[in-house]
DNA sequence: TTTAATGCAAAACCTTTGCACATCA
DNA sequence: TGATGTGCAAAGGTTTTGCATTAAA
């Protein structure tokens, strides 16, 4: 399973090292096509489907019937969703030590990774009303 | 917005209580199928929408690409998805008390509700290989 | 040249909507 | 009666598949 170099993959990829934030297959069709790289929206699903395999790509899904991409090279971190704008802000601390060591314990369950996901306001939507 | 108690979304709230586990639509259709409940599938996205506006359920999402729906009422809790045969497994402690404190502090960021995923192999399909 | 990527059309899934009819309070 | 629930058909949104063609290594 070889990935190829091509301008809409490698786009894919600078994309989200420009921005911060979880992009899902609409937004990429956007941004690539403001880069005039022209591609199909099949061809997008298949560029973030590989790349998601190949663990380069991190998915993930807020609650919003699609799917998001990140790159899976970020330094670990967590998610603060705002339920009204949907921003999404990185949260660096995270300390599931002990639910980690329980579920092994008591569940015998071996964490491959983890999520933790904080939904509410930010800041802006907050000071709107 | 008043919830009438017809047949299948009172059944709906008995499965999941009976059920540990959150379901989705389909599991939902074959578990009234069964106790002769014969609804349209339409019938029972409607359900799950009103009962979770009423907030007597919560949707969840497990990056299956559809969603699946728990009692609001059961105690605070995570979850625990095995990545292989994608089982829930339920965790009750939850020691993100710094998580959210730093999310506020620093991200001005008001936090609703949270919530923490832990993917991973559990103990049947460990001992499987 | 060999393998992987692409475009286009079609389809698969999950979910929602519109409308007429049925049913609960 | 008046509001809410239901079935059926249709459609919307996201994602996948098949196939012939194009491009990368």
């Amino acid at each position: 399973m070889k990935i190829r170099n091509t301008k809409a993959s490698s786009a894919v990829i600078r994309i989200l090292e420009k921005e911060k934030k979880p992009l899902d297959v609409e937004d990429f069709i956007g941004r690539l096509n403001r880069r005039k790289i022209n591609v199909d929206r099949t061809t997008v699903f298949r560029i973030v489907n590989k790349l998601t395999e190949a663990r380069i790509l991190t998915r993930l899904e807020f609650d919003e019937g699609k799917a998001r991409y990140e790159l899976t090279s970020l330094p670990h971190h967590h998610h603060a969703i705002c339920t009204k704008c949907r921003k999404v802000e990185d949260i660096k601390e995270c300390n599931i030590r002990e639910v980690k060591k329980n579920a092994e314990n008591n569940l015998s369950f071996k964490i491959e990774f983890h999520r933790i996901e904080l939904f509410g306001k930010c800041h802006e939507c907050r000071s709107i009303y």
